[in-house]
DNA sequence: TATATTAATGCAACCCAGTTGCGTTTTGCA
DNA sequence: TGCAAAACGCAACTGGGTTGCATTAATATA
């Protein structure tokens, strides 16, 4: 693996997306680092950042791309990504819910790769409660 | 519920879907009906069958969006898509696998709206068996 | 069957997320 | 400290999707 550098663009962006408790779309994300780099520099660090093991990808429901910190992917050095996300149709929040992990099973000759487990509805936030 | 019409555009364009065996993006589905309409029109005519539920959109797992007929859903009156998508990182497409229904279960305060399950990975076809 | 209503269409222009090419800057190892 | 190449900025581009508006055509009804 080639080296990769630690720059101050990129500990802004991996800063923000782990201090943010809902997963966050390259625009908000070049919105809250703006001045610190170009918005292109932004999807590039993103491409790294996931290479990298540490951020991972998730498709919102709307397809629109959002980047959230990888938690229990850190302790067991891979990506586990077999959890749920939450997508809420109000104030447009994806978030991760890793504690309820998914068991599917599919007819024989399906080799999987990943899983994409998103529900859209209402979050608690967003329901008053 | 205003008032739909039947137009041979509107035709053709279900048509396609109803005979793919997987779901078709938009791009795909102007190339099968060049000729009828504008581009414009096959996206209206798509937002039209996916509210009158003829058929469903799936998100892929590259955000991009892709419609596929209701099998299950005109019998019911209703839509169910608490069904998986596979999606083939090979040929890259997208197949409904109607069979395989998931249980999920959310934290309590979580109102779901709809289920977005996608796996990818590589189908029958391409594995060659 | 002719007519009126308005859903549906075509076209042109636009928006926005994401990508590419290339010359310049900066990081971090030797 | 020098230097290779990783990272960057900028400008231009791509492609999926949307919008506004004038025109066309599908239905209901007379």
């Amino acid at each position: 693996m080639s080296l990769t550098r630690n720059t101050k663009a990129k500990q802004a962006v991996l800063e923000e997306i782990n201090r943010s408790t809902y997963a966050l779309s390259q625009p908000e994300l070049f919105e809250r680092v703006k001045g610190t780099c170009d918005r292109v520099t932004v999807y590039r660090i993103l491409d790294r950042l996931v290479a990298e093991n540490k951020i991972h990808r998730i498709v919102n429901v709307d397809g629109t791309l959002n980047y959230a910190a990888c938690i229990q992917c850190d302790t067991h050095n891979m990506h586990a990504h077999d959890h749920l996300h939450f997508s809420c149709i109000e104030c447009k929040k994806i978030e991760c819910l890793s504690e309820q992990s998914v068991q599917v099973q599919l007819p024989s000759h399906y080799q999987i790769k990943e899983l994409f487990l998103t529900i859209s509805g209402i979050c608690p936030t967003c329901q008053g409660d």
